[in-house]
DNA sequence: AAATATATCAACCGCGCTCTA
DNA sequence: TTAGAGCGCGGTTGATATATT
């Protein structure tokens, strides 16, 4: 037998929130206070349960909560407190004003996550990712088209010579996504990028900075 | 311009913890 | 002590927006 459901679901509205709803229940708490999330709803005149009621507060209608975009601060901060906390985000985020656990998870899962792994970096550990074994890196390669490590190779090698970062860039991605160091390693400009020493790289943070927004 | 892929984020679900009777 | 109610948390889903082909 399980648990019973919060509430009765029967009858109750589901998906977005329209804006007559989010009134209703701003208007409502901000004049009464939180003391029952259950009955909120029905107090406030919403068809919906309370803990719909509750996490549309939490995370979007409380008057404290900071918008628009994470700083570089608040994204170092969060790497920071992960490392040391872990997947607890209502801890993380107690530590962030204005920001909540859920827009913490999505920013960590949709963009830090990325960015982190791209420095080579293991999100969960925050350690450098260990080098494959030769074992393995030869296993990729076989399972690699030939003629797509052609391209790329060839892409690469353009790319160096027209020297525009962005096409560096492109094909560094385009190369770490195929987890082709063998290609790295074989192409002699691209040397200072073994795994050991590219993260010193200024060519690599240069990169990084010409992705500015959409990098992040 | 249309189709398809990918990214983003609001919202839901279910579990575990705490409180209370 | 125990069972049930309520809350909060973290994982996941799905709708929408944006980018790419």
């Amino acid at each position: 037998m399980g648990r019973q459901p919060c509430c009765e679901k029967v009858g109750l509205k589901r998906g977005p929130w329209t804006i007559e709803e989010d009134s209703k229940l701003v208007d409502f708490i901000l004049n009464n206070g939180i003391q029952c999330w259950r009955l909120v709803p029905k107090l406030a005149g919403l068809m919906r349960c309370g803990k719909s009621c509750r996490l549309r507060w939490i995370n979007y209608l409380r008057p404290d909560l900071k918008r628009g975009a994470f700083t570089e601060a608040e994204e170092d901060m969060i790497i920071e407190l992960h490392s040391r906390l872990g997947n607890r985000w209502s801890k993380i985020a107690a530590h962030l004003p204005g920001r909540t656990d859920n827009e913490i998870k999505n920013h960590w899962n949709t963009r830090i996550k990325k960015k982190l792994k791209l420095l080579g970096l293991d999100p969960i550990t925050h350690k450098p990712i260990e080098h494959e074994s030769d074992q393995e890196i030869h296993h990729n390669m076989e399972f690699q088209e030939p003629e797509d490590c052609q391209i790329l190779q060839q892409k690469t090698e353009e790319a160096l010579i027209s020297g525009s970062n962005q096409a560096k860039n492109e094909c560094f991605v385009k190369n770490m996504e195929m987890g082709s160091s063998l290609m790295i390693q074989n192409l002699e400009p691209m040397e200072s990028f073994s795994v050991d020493s590219w993260m010193d790289s200024p060519f690599l943070w240069d990169g990084f900075s010409n992705f500015g927004e959409s990098f992040l």
